[in-house]
DNA sequence: GCCAACGTTGGC
DNA sequence: GCCAACGTTGGC
């Protein structure tokens, strides 16, 4: 039984593309409690995960990756060169975990912010709230699925409804 | 263990 | 660039 993710990313800092450059990716930098246990406790291989680009014109789901290997410490953190970089984690207390996504696909339209807030079976979503913050968010299958086939539309076929 | 202050996220 | 929301910290 997989679960199903939305997991978010600004796109100046690792973007959809890039990951579709490099086939896989480490999923660093998570400094969130929550989101740190989902990835610790919950995330396994195989899972799937909406790829969200926030802090971007417009936000919104820009694609699917998949978990390709289980929580393991964040090492960026015990490294002082590191934009992540946390002096309370050690080696041996390493406090952060990271996991490793693949690409799977590219939609080819974003699925923006505004075209969730205005699905009606999407309405009660934690990403929906204003400025929801958590960085790694379980959805339900069928709202994964939701957002997936409205990715999966042409562009134009978005605009005209 | 409460809660004010602070820092960060992220939509706008 | 603004600022509301909210997770986290630290004084008490």
């Amino acid at each position: 039984m997989f679960n199903y993710w939305l997991i978010k990313s600004e796109p100046t800092t690792y973007s959809i593309d890039q990951l579709k450059r490099d086939g896989f990716s480490t999923w660093e930098g998570v400094r969130n409690f929550q989101a740190r246990n989902y990835m610790r406790d919950v995330m396994k291989v195989g899972d799937l995960a909406l790829f969200y680009h926030s802090n971007e014109k417009p936000p919104g789901v820009a694609g699917v990756c998949r978990i390709c290997k289980e929580a393991f410490p964040d090492f960026t953190a015990w490294n002082p060169e590191s934009p992540y970089y946390d002096p309370r984690a050690t080696s041996e207390k390493p406090i952060w975990v990271m996991v490793e996504v693949e690409f799977v696909e590219k939609f080819p339209s974003l699925v923006t912010l505004d075209t969730l807030k205005r699905h009606p079976e999407l309405q009660d979503l934690y990403i929906l709230r204003s400025r929801s913050r958590l960085s790694i968010i379980p959805l339900e299958k069928k709202h994964f699925e939701i957002i997936r086939a409205l990715g999966r539309q042409e562009a134009r076929l978005l605009h005209v409804q």
